[in-house]
DNA sequence: GCTATGTCATTC
DNA sequence: AATGACATAGCT
């Protein structure tokens, strides 16, 4: 018998299987998914390894097969079924094995101590000043760098890493010097701190009476009980907010438990709050579990160790708690289901939702979504089928929606005001301040807004061939994103001729500090990357806000999620057009899904809201749908839209990111990829878009550019871009010319 | 011709 | 990642 083994190594060369014989003495008890120890490389160095197949047909020359040394204990099957889940986001998404590896299995961080090598000096310093001398005469740099090195150390060592890094010692060149004797190599384990103490105070308070569901509530819940005894798909949940999701969630959860089965609640990061979390303690006690970023490695592997045991049945927490090793999984839920930090960014580039749906599929597992405001992906596939969809459309005590006004920005230009701040939305905030309420002026900026447009009118500078927004680079030239299309700027607006055609330039700090001329007797607090910049900033912020100990709380992205503030009643949104216009396909759909929110946040409390959203284009359907929170009408034009673009979920398109410190080579190399694009699509089924410059086309002197691959038509049976980044990567690897370029996939489905 | 250093292929 | 084999530049 033999069974295939991943090293435990981190390299793509090794990123693959070997295989070894099973000695008789193991062969009852080895499975898969075990970890075992072999022997690897000439050295036969004993590293451990991940059985992921065992058979009894030699894929290699016999005679030089080695044997499994023995199991590493204290790892059970469960992993065996994340090691499959691993190797499907291997093939998935396309990274390497170890990649995936490291994603599902967080437990190998366990215990395993850490080797650190030093170099240190077996001589006395003067014979070391003596070699040093000879090292100079003899032009022997490498050495005169690190015996230079040595001496200024205190303790005569160095760190073996750092000593590569910095001093570019290689071995070549230390090892004569350890053979004779004027330097030593030691290692020596270094352990880990003893594991943090987990917050125990949510845990002490008592269980509260669960409140009990609605009529609305209680159809879909026993809609996606149905469903789960039935065909299983994914369910969607549509629910406006406040129409109480988490409560059919946790009735759902409830019979799952009494099923003997464990459930993963998945929730965006930010809107993990105190509050959510103490829901769920009340309800279910000392079941829950939650993991949180905040957590340590240890911690991490705490918790999921409690959940593998069978102490805990319901984790809750973010992407990463997805792959909780629980033994009997029965549901997976995820809450706002819409949440972009579903998205990995990081090699493996899964996205939650999809293996969500397929970890399910392979444990049995039901898959419930829900959001106020789904993604158009999920919404697509909830309208053809592949989802079942439940709508949830009553606001709990029947609170009306907040009243929503679109100011148009052109305008108050034309009238003169050429401040960020209408004077509807003035006016507004002087009645609240008068009347001791809450306000909330929202800046829905998302990372550069390197757009084009005219004040006088609204016109946005987009690419003639992919209809999103262009960005302006060096105040002189227009370029896409996508396809690398480019003009040069404009001086006048080409549909108005007005000269108010330039970049959009609006950050918190102007705001905050326009607030307070503007509204001198008021208080203001604001909330952005710098103000949250140290530990528990943000809840701070938030905190000293709900104390009312301001008035007016400025922010980004991070002030419209989750938190509940009834004494605000009224929400500003400054300028719709900088999320409107980012350069994405998706601009549309994140607009309108922050703008619902944004507007969600006013009026929680006893006091009705009301909401401003100011903006350039005032007739776009993301704004305009957004006022009367018409979802249904939103997602018609937005689905239309994709269709005529072929943007997903109406195409499948497969991005591919190249970066470099070389830009030559770096083109060189991208329009290499495209040639080779072309050439494998021999019956002219997909359309290639760039390669461009990625948005920001230049990190740490990194450059970056991406190709877009897309293909019209969808379904799981469609494999073709599978197939193209398959043979992609094939080719970038017997292509040293790729050696100094780093390629990324990356999948909109 | 020797030594220090760089590069490459190999790992079941 | 770590190792041994091989290549090459600069010295004696």
């Amino acid at each position: 018998m033999f069974a295939d083994v991943i090293v435990d190594i981190s390299h793509e060369k090794l990123d693959r299987s070997f295989q070894y014989r099973i000695p008789e003495h193991l062969q009852p008890k080895l499975q898969v998914g075990m970890t075992v120890w072999i022997p690897f490389g000439t050295a036969n160095r004993k590293i451990t390894g991940y059985v992921i197949n065992i058979t009894d047909k030699a894929a290699f020359d016999e005679q030089k097969t080695k044997d499994i040394l023995g199991i590493e204990t204290g790892i059970e099957t469960i992993e065996a079924r994340l090691i499959a889940l691993a190797s499907w986001i291997h093939q998935q998404y396309g990274s390497t094995m170890n990649q995936a590896l490291k994603t599902v299995l967080p437990v190998k961080a366990k215990v395993k101590e850490k080797q650190k090598k030093t170099i240190g000096l077996a001589v006395s310093k003067k014979q070391a000043e003596e070699y040093l001398k000879e090292a100079q005469k003899k032009h022997h740099k490498g050495r005169e760098r690190l015996l230079t090195a040595l001496l200024e150390e205190k303790d005569g060592r160095l760190d073996y890493s750092r000593a590569v890094k910095e001093l570019q010692v290689t071995r070549a060149m230390l090892s004569p010097l350890v053979k004779a004797g004027i330097l030593r190599v030691d290692t020596n384990r270094i352990y880990r701190g003893a594991f943090g103490e987990m917050t125990q105070d949510l845990i002490q308070s008592s269980p509260q009476n669960p409140q009990i569901p609605n009529d609305q509530q209680r159809q879909v819940i026993a809609g996606i009980r149905q469903e789960m005894s039935g065909k299983g798909r994914p369910c969607l949940i549509r629910g406006v907010t406040g129409s109480g999701k988490t409560l059919v969630y946790m009735e759902l959860i409830h019979k799952v438990l009494n099923d003997n089965r464990q459930v993963i609640m998945l929730i965006p990061e930010i809107a993990l709050t105190y509050q959510t979390v103490r829901r769920f303690y009340e309800y279910f006690g000392d079941k829950v579990s939650i993991l949180h970023s905040r957590l340590s490695q240890g911690e991490r592997y705490d918790q999921m160790e409690q959940a593998r045991q069978g102490r805990v049945q319901v984790m809750i927490g973010p992407r990463s708690a997805l792959f909780t090793p629980f033994p009997n999984l029965g549901m997976i839920i995820i809450d706002e289901e819409h949440e972009n930090s579903y998205k990995s960014e990081t090699m493996p580039r899964y996205h939650a939702r999809e293996v969500a749906i397929q970890r399910a599929k392979m444990e049995h597992a039901q898959v419930v979504l829900g959001s106020a405001t789904p993604s158009v992906d999920s919404f697509y596939k909830a309208k053809t089928g592949a989802y079942a969809l439940f709508h949830l459309s009553q606001r709990f005590g029947d609170r009306p929606l907040p009243k929503v006004e679109v100011i148009d920005l052109r305008q108050e230009l034309r009238d003169g005001n050429r401040s960020m701040i209408s004077r509807k939305l003035e006016e507004a905030i002087y009645q609240r301040l008068a009347r001791k309420e809450q306000v909330m002026l929202f800046l829905n900026r998302r990372g550069y807004a390197g757009f084009v447009s005219c004040r006088s009118c609204g016109f946005v500078a987009k690419c003639p061939h992919c209809d999103v927004s262009m960005s302006l680079h060096n105040h002189s030239r227009l370029v896409c994103h996508y396809c690398g299309y480019g003009q040069p700027a404009y001086e006048k607006c080409p549909a108005c001729g007005s000269p108010f055609i330039g970049g959009f330039k609006a950050g918190t700090q102007q705001i905050e500090k326009m607030v307070q001329k503007m509204f001198p007797q008021s208080r203001v607090l604001r909330m952005d990357f710098d103000t949250t910049r140290q530990k528990e900033g943000h809840t701070q912020i938030l905190e000293a806000f709900a104390r009312k100990e301001a008035d007016i709380l400025i922010g980004t992205q991070m002030i419209v999620k989750g938190h509940d503030f009834p004494d605000v009643t009224l929400v500003g949104v400054l300028a719709a057009d900088l999320s409107l216009n980012d350069s994405d396909y998706r601009s549309g759909e994140r607009t309108f899904q922050l703008l619902t929110q944004a507007v969600g946040r006013a009026g929680r409390g006893a006091m009705p809201g009301e909401a401003y959203i100011q903006t350039y284009q005032p007739e776009h359907y993301s704004i305009q749908s957004s006022v009367t929170q018409d979802y249904e009408a939103f997602y018609e034009e937005e689905i239309t839209y994709r269709s005529l673009m072929g943007y997903p979920p109406k195409a499948e398109m497969l991005a591919i990111f190249g970066g470099s410190l070389d830009e030559e080579l770096l083109d060189k190399g991208m329009n290499y990829l495209k040639e080779f694009i072309l050439m494998l699509d021999k019956k002219r089924q997909l359309q290639i878009v760039g390669p461009a410059p990625e948005v920001v086309g230049k990190v740490q002197d990194i450059y970056r550019r991406v190709i877009y691959v897309k293909y019209r038509g969808t379904g799981a049976k469609s494999r073709i871009l599978t197939a193209v980044k398959d043979r992609l990567e094939h080719y970038i690897e017997i292509n040293s010319g790729f050696r100094n370029i780093a390629i990324q996939f990356d999948f909109h489905v």
